[in-house]
RNA sequence: GGCCCGGUAGUUCAGCUGGUUAGAACGCUAGCCUGUCACGCUAGAGGUCGACGGUUCGAUCCCGUUCCGGGUCGCCA
């Protein structure tokens, strides 16, 4: 039976406890870490969330108090009333390593059952099972430090922001559906039959309507829902600290972005960061690292060959420029050691994996250069790529060539990352910077048709605007990403407030002024009556947080994360539901093939 | 949906070319121990080798199917 904490009230926390204490009686509750019995002598680890702290007892001042401590068990929950005093052989390895309480009172608040896995730091219990039991897991002290900085982290948002005379506003978590980009949660209306609300993906329409609302400066740690397959830096719900500014263009919202980052650096990691941060265009990351979201903490830039082997006697090469596309290369420096045949192989089945048709290497050793496509070429050529590369002994290089240039930049660009990880390319810090001028359209493949590459509300740069019929590939967007060690952490625009802009969007990606209007028509409306200029950023608290903690996965930082399956299996959901349940909604479930 | 990796005591893993009483460490239980702190020592319990089917005299091991988990591509305006 339980005991009940009647009479006892804590006084400190654990891990808190120091020389200065010495002598004071002090009441500690916490969990038994281990209980170490050396026959006259016991001692209990107890821990809370600030730490642990010693609990001695010993056999001949207190029987009936030992003789509890004798049965105390691992996760035990106990309240223990004692001194304080000095140990006669410290610890120095505990921040409470000098001192112990020598327990005059115990009580055995709760039993526990052999957790399924130890609850230590750096557990290597398996995922599925450390989420079966999270509250189990979250005692771990590595999750309670990644929880207790994440608070941090969003306290000092909201006083940042707050300081900065914007105004935290809650929008609906049951919204109106948007077909357009991720997959919405629904969430089926009992009181209209047959209609559903939608979990928000963000809460992008109902910002810009506080900024026709007059309300300046927004902001709201936001819930927000993609229902979308899972990555390590995925999951179904996420939280983004988003924000909105009117009477603002893209140079005002930016410099707001990065004072926060600062702030928010020096304030819970007491880094400095130096601003303004550095800017690379959209066009500039494609080209230089393959990538929008580049890990700009090392070289390995790639190199457009393409004049070099326009008229080369390799076909794969002469051809891919032929038919309007390029070549593009990497040097993998002292890359030769690592990067064997059967390695390049492995990075050609990548290559593969993600779209390309092959990869062209060259191999530099003390033996000579060793190549897949050497003996296509006439003399000197090869002589003339390496050194157009700066390629020298050692060296590995590796080339793509497609017809469609963004497939080479892409390719080149996930191999960069490869390679930089076999190569063990330091990569230390960390490394901020913004993209801007994203592309207004996307050219979808499938469809031949031009797709908003942002949500349609993204205001096109104001050169661009003439060109938004006649030449929709030369226009680009007040669209800007904040980019931290290769990882994005924030997306933003300036937003059209024009409603003859608006529509003009609309028509551009195809949609009849009918269905906007259906979609869209209260933001359309909205418009009409004055809506200010205003633009803001979603940045990702989750993978915020991720990288500030260098944690290799969004579950680390989480709560309670979901699988990749999307099941949360603590409480096993989603889960199926009462049949009058289903009858009130008006629903009937057809079990998939 | 595609591809890759994994599934063996409570946990993390080892297990060679198909034949072993299926092991180790930690954890757990009991005993001993007056300064431990990842205590130590001794003893013990603990296994549907993910599941189903096949090949074989014989399968943890080979083959097929399937379930589960992770990574990744598609997808994520």
């Amino acid at each position: 039976m339980a005991e009940t904490l009647k009479g006892l009230s804590r006084t400190h926390y654990c891990g808190t406890l120091r020389m200065e204490h010495v002598g004071q009686e002090v009441t500690l509750c916490g969990w038994v870490q281990r209980q170490r019995d050396i026959g006259q002598l016991i001692f209990v680890d107890l821990r809370d969330r600030t730490g642990i702290a010693q609990l001695a007892f010993d056999d001949a001042t207190d029987r009936a108090v030992f003789d509890k401590a004798f049965t105390v068990r691992g996760e035990y929950v106990l309240a223990a009333k004692g001194v304080v005093r000095e140990r006669s052989s410290k610890n120095p390895d505990i921040p409470t390593g000098d001192v112990e309480v020598f327990v005059t009172e115990l009580r055995i608040l709760n039993k526990a059952e052999t957790p399924p896995f130890e609850i230590v730091e750096n557990s290597n219990a398996s995922e599925l099972l450390r989420l079966q039991y999270r509250y189990l897991d979250l005692r771990r002290p590595d999750l309670q430090k990644n929880l207790i900085f994440r608070h941090r982290v969003a306290k000092t948002a909201r006083d940042f922001f707050d300081e900065n005379g914007f105004l935290e506003i809650e929008t609906p978590m049951l919204i109106r559906s948007t077909p357009e980009g991720a997959r919405d949660f629904l969430v089926p209306s009992r009181t209209h039959n047959g209609s559903f609300y939608a979990l928000p993906q963000s809460p992008q329409l109902y910002k810009q309507l506080s900024m026709v609302a007059g309300f300046d400066r927004y902001v709201q740690l936001a819930r927000c829902f993609r229902d979308e397959d899972q990555r390590a830096d995925r999951q179904p719900e996420f939280t983004q600290i988003d924000l909105e500014m009117s009477f603002v263009d893209v140079e005002d919202v930016l410099a707001m972005g990065e004072k926060f980052i600062a702030y928010l650096f020096e304030h819970v990691l007491d880094e400095k960061v130096t601003l303004p941060l550095p800017r690379l265009k959209y066009t500039d990351a494609m080209s230089r690292f393959g990538s929008d979201k580049p890990d700009t903490r090392f070289g390995m830039e790639l190199k457009d060959v393409s004049n070099l082997v326009k008229d080369c006697g390799f076909g794969v090469f002469s051809g891919a420029i032929a038919d309007g596309g390029m070549v593009n290369a990497i040097v993998a420096e002292g890359g030769a050691s690592v990067l064997t045949r059967k390695e390049i192989d492995k990075l050609t089945e990548q290559a593969k994996g993600i779209g390309a048709k092959g990869l062209a290497w060259v191999r530099w050793t003390a033996d000579g250069v060793s190549s897949s496509f050497g003996k296509f070429l006439a003399d000197g050529e090869m002589d003339n790529l390496l050194s157009f590369l700066g390629a020298k002994e050692g060296d590995v290089v590796l080339f793509v060539a497609d017809r469609i240039k963004k497939h080479v930049q892409t390719v080149l660009g996930a191999l960069r990352l490869t390679v930089a990880e076999k190569l063990n390319v330091k990569r230390e810090g960390y490394n901020l910077l913004w993209i801007t001028e994203f592309p207004f359209f996307e050219w979808n493949e499938e469809t031949e048709h031009w797709d908003a590459m942002h949500h349609p509300f993204t205001s096109p740069l104001d050169e661009c605007i003439p060109y938004l019929d006649s030449e929709p590939e030369k226009v680009f967007a007040k669209a800007y990403d904040l980019v931290l060690n290769g990882e994005e952490l924030c997306s933003g625009s300036i937003r059209i407030t024009d409603p003859e802009l608006q529509n003009h969007m609309f028509r551009a990606l195809g949609f009849t002024d009918e269905q906007a209007h259906e979609k869209f028509g209260f933001l359309l409306d909205a418009f009409r009556y004055g809506a200010p200029p205003h633009g803001g950023m979603g940045i990702g608290l989750d993978r915020l947080v991720m990288q500030m903690l260098k944690a290799s996965s969004l579950r680390d930082v989480v709560a309670f994360p979901k699988l990749q399956n999307m099941v949360e299996p603590m409480t096993s959901c989603p889960a199926p539901v009462d049949d009058l349940q289903l009858e009130e909604l008006g629903i009937t479930v057809t079990p998939k093939e």
